[in-house]
DNA sequence: AAAATAGTGTCTATGAGACACTATCTG
DNA sequence: CAGATAGTGTCTCATAGACACTATTTT
């Protein structure tokens, strides 16, 4: 049985960068080139078998650092695809979802066979990886709205206007500041402290900083694996 | 790669049954006596390598009939282990959940190398399969209360009361039965019968069935996976 | 009638959301 | 001062929960 079966896991990375037109902030995720049959020349996931000695979500963190130079702000496990008809060679995917900075830096990285999309415009994909990026969305979506996983696309001080904007980018629509305002500091998961943002055209803001000895999300049992 | 690497599909599966004491009903799973090395005589998920051209679900499904007869009333995947200290010989697991309807002949066939447990009275288990029924509970008790999984518990019809049952037992708290008959009717998903529960010492309760049109849980863009 | 659960009514506290308003910066 | 965003106040509505009450059966 272990001859026929290939084990390989793939990391769906999204990081927010300017949208080429609007010059907003977006999502986006980053594709390999398929160098090799089947599917040779179609946009992958990221990915690869599994190391001997490899823990599963050690190999999403190196595909990521291989692909983007970066390292997971955030990351979990997103679920395991393994229907026989997905791919030729038997392979099951254990797949990852991770959440990036993306700085100036790595922004310039694209080469010739990795390149960064815009989420909601993606090429067609090898495999069943479209299926895999639209449940990796849906997973984002909805943990957006009950997690403070958008401190992932942020540094380590912010306003909350930056705060909402990210949760506007991912949720697609746009929140009332007012309320979303209230909402964070009830939480008290966010702390404010005695720094200003300046330079708008307009009152400067408090900048604020996630509690580090919280989550980012809550995953159960699982939180520390 | 592949020939130094094991992969299982192992399942925790959830029923309801009396408890031995009150008689009221409690959460069961199965386990399986481990006849081999590692872990040679200690209790275990059920579980197995998977099929050559089998589906993950598909072999899930598979493990859970041949060990309690049963076919799954609700099927999801948990998670996929594979810390490489997890066992001797680097298996990554997936781990599906289950719940089934434990009918009287289901319940009898409990043999010398399976057997039923109480959720809250499990035998120290093999490997990491603590952790993964733990998670596994937690998972179900999220679930319960925002799906309509108590449903894979019942029968086709059912009283308010009987649902209202299955959510206390698995959560491990008293619900309002006025409060919950609300939420149940709000909610469009479960519609009355004409016939009604009669035999206890009070008023009959009407029978109600779930809309079998829609599903006991929303996974997202996997629902049909 | 008593006991028990079925089922209804209603009050309160809480939170989401709409939206008007004030505060304070830059140009 | 005009324009812009920061930040506050407040109203409404929907929902969760507590709990009193009525309804209908069996014994």
């Amino acid at each position: 049985m272990a001859a026929s079966l290939t084990l390989a896991v793939s990391t769906v990375i999204f990081a927010l960068r300017p949208h080429p037109e609007t010059a907003h902030p977006a999502l986006w995720l980053p594709l390999v080139r398929r160098i090799r049959s089947p599917h040779k020349g179609l946009w992958a996931l990221p990915g690869g078998p599994l190391g001997p000695a490899e823990d599963l979500a050690a190999s999403a963190a190196r595909n990521l650092r291989e692909t983007t130079h970066l390292a997971p702000r955030y990351l979990e496990q997103l679920y395991a695809f393994g229907r026989p008809d997905r791919s030729d060679d038997r392979t099951v995917s254990i797949v990852y979802w991770a959440l990036v900075h993306a700085d100036e830096a790595s922004a310039g990285l694209e080469t010739e066979n990795v390149r960064w999309f815009l989420a909601d415009a993606l090429p067609p994909l090898a495999f069943d990886h479209s299926l895999i990026v639209e449940y990796a969305l849906w997973r984002l979506r909805n943990k957006m709205e009950y997690s403070r996983i958008a401190a992932a696309f942020l540094g380590e001080t912010f306003t909350l206007s930056e705060l909402r904007e990210v949760h506007e980018v991912v949720l697609e629509r746009d929140l009332d500041p007012a309320n979303f305002r209230r909402q964070v500091e009830s939480t008290g998961l966010v702390v404010p402290t005695d720094e200003f943002r300046t330079g708008g055209r307009h009152r400067p803001a408090r900048l604020y900083r996630h509690d580090h000895s919280i989550e980012l999300a809550d995953n159960g049992p699982l939180s520390g694996r």
